[in-house]
DNA sequence: GACCATACGGAACGCGCGTTCCGCTTGTCA
DNA sequence: TGACAAGCGGAACGCGCGTTCCGTATGGTC
């Protein structure tokens, strides 16, 4: 249960083959063979499953990191700027990141999450949900959706964006349907 | 290049086999194994390649089917309805008709559709084209998004209902977000 | 009813990829 | 520095699936 203290060489290859991972998932999605991966780390295929039980494993790691800082910059929005300019700072920002990593694109879209959703990324979820209640207080954003609704709406901007990337009209139709009617 | 006159039961299988295949592509999408198809039609494996060269064609012979389809139905809205209508009757339609279609949500997610695009589906393009013109010239959806914009966001819209099946609220958004603001 | 081109079924093939295994290497600690 | 556990690489395995092949069946025709 505990960490049995990795040799150095392990704790080396632990981050060369995330490192590799983040880059390669971010390209091709989980589609990528993993012994792409094991090469541009510059590892064999057994020690990427000596660290990580399986590629899944080693997917939802990669998201998982992501996911934290997706968290983190919300929560520094939340912090230090007014509710109406943190929402719409935010959430252009999210999207164009996300929209370049498809790792991210197939992680958010995965109708659901279901199986393992419960707790990964429950932070982003949570400080996402504040930024939207700030706005909806402050009047800036309709009252009639909630966080689950705002992630969905990412999820389509995220699609959108794969579909016609820098396509910044399609975008800002979005953004308006969020504003008061 | 022309037809030379199919034997009746070589007609009757090629029908059984688009059925099968439209039921199971529109289910599970690409990733359905063609011998499942086959089984479903009541056919074997090499009778499905008698009609059709490869997996990808006959995949793209019922998304063509449906796509003419779609075409139909904007067509007559075209011919019978006022602009208006017209369009906020069709969008939703499609909408949630290709979102319980993983086939069609496959087709027209696929980034660029690049390679075959060209003449895939254009009628599809050209009449929700002249609807979203008409809608324009009423003055009752803004005017700065154009045809492939409009694809763009369908796009966007079956990701979201695929993502939170049944969500009148999200899809709201995204039509809000097409009226003049 | 017989002939034969057309069409059929499903076994077999090839390939890609996730995962496992095992003989060798290397860091660690006394 | 010697010994041993921890870690490593990459070959090998198993499986799923698209595609092909070929011996057999059958609809059309005279």
């Amino acid at each position: 249960m505990s960490k049995p203290v990795l040799r150095a060489d392990a704790r080396r290859n632990r981050a060369r083959v995330l490192a590799a991972a983040e880059e390669a998932f971010a390209a091709d999605g989980l589609a990528v063979p993993l012994d792409d991966i094991a090469r541009l780390a510059g590892v064999g295929a057994g020690t990427v499953y000596r660290h990580f039980p399986s590629k899944e494993a080693l997917f939802q790691a990669v998201v998982v990191e992501r996911l934290e800082q997706y968290a983190d910059e919300a929560q520094e929005l939340i912090d230090s700027a007014a509710p109406a300019s943190a929402f719409y700072d935010y959430l252009p920002r999210v999207i164009e990141q996300a929209a370049r990593n498809r790792a991210m694109c197939e992680a958010l879209g995965a109708a659901g999450g279901s199986t393992y959703k419960a707790e990964t990324g429950e932070r982003f979820r949570v400080n996402l949900g504040a930024l939207l209640e700030r706005a909806q207080s402050a009047g800036i954003v309709r009252s009639d959706i909630d966080t689950d609704d705002l992630r969905a709406l990412i999820v389509g901007a995220l699609a959108v964006e794969r579909y016609a990337p820098g396509n910044q009209r399609v975008v800002q139709v979005l953004l308006d349907g969020l504003r008061v009617g």
